[in-house]
DNA sequence: CCGCTATGCTTGCTTTTTACAAGTAGCCAT
DNA sequence: ATGGCTACTTGTAAAAAGCAAGCATAGCGG
């Protein structure tokens, strides 16, 4: 009765834990959702077909789930292009809000994955000005808002 | 050709992408492992028995494959005490690392999670004084290496 | 020394989720 | 009107998670 979901990003065997961790693991504990945010937050992808062609190979199925669930929790709107083929999706303040989490991540993996594609500028960055670093992203990311101007969300 | 293992949180797909939120995600991407993280950082939990009663339910063979998987990344050790009954799992340096993450996570939840049970004090601390916040909690950590005797909890 | 209990797992089986391959629907251009 | 592009949905098989038992070892009590 307490679920009409089917994953466990959403579904934590569903107890009422408000363990702050926990929270955070039923909306991005899985492998392919903070993949998505990374990808609206860093790279410039933001349609369907950008995120399936980023290179780690998610399902369309998948993809088609976690845009969904991304909606439902607030994290991501989508818009209608009226003229141009396509949605955007784009991140909203509670989105954009994972930042300071992806960043920490990037240290992190920059510091243990001896072959790290992180830009060594950018952790350098992240260690030594993470506030600057947080207002620019952030402003790019407020600047691509006016694209496709309507907005439409389930 | 690709894999040779069994699970999300070691297998994203395997493909050689060093991408850093993927590194991440490949050690850590799944529902249960900061859980076993959050119970070692910041609860007293230590034995195979303490995560297992730590209230989300996670099963058995779930549990001793994460351990084991946080145990090959070198994010935990496991100690056998030559006395007592029972293995204890501590963190290594590369786990106490993933502090400034969890504190990140703890920060967003608190934010967007109105029933949170992470303690106002604490938040606040993170956003007004996280180095010092940082530096007591990995005090306390190394602190516990002798055996369970501090006190230290959220 | 023998059985009892507690801890730390492993094994077998069922249910749920993911992966993969197709197929469909809407839009627009030619 | 048809062909191609984008954004999905559907069907099915494989993988992982959930669940309930079982088993091994260590310590103790008698």
């Amino acid at each position: 009765m307490k679920s009409k979901s089917t994953s466990p990003a959403e579904a934590l065997p569903g107890r009422p834990s408000h363990c702050p961790i926990h929270f955070a693991l039923e909306t991005f504990g899985d492998a392919w959702t903070l993949l998505i945010v990374r990808d609206l937050m860093f790279k410039e992808r933001s349609t369907y077909t950008d995120f399936l062609r980023a290179g780690e190979g998610i399902a369309t199925n998948i993809l088609a789930d976690r845009l969904a669930r991304l909606g439902r929790a607030g994290i991501i709107t989508r818009e209608r292009a009226g003229d141009r083929p396509g949605s955007h999706y784009r991140l909203t303040p509670k989105g954009i809000d994972l930042l300071p989490i992806l960043l920490e991540i990037i240290a992190w993996s920059a510091k243990y994955d001896p072959d790290t594609a992180a830009p060594r500028a950018f952790v350098r960055r992240v260690h030594r000005e993470r506030a600057a670093l947080g207002r620019e992203i952030r402003r790019a990311l407020r600047g691509r808002k006016q694209s496709a101007t309507k907005e439409m969300n389930s």
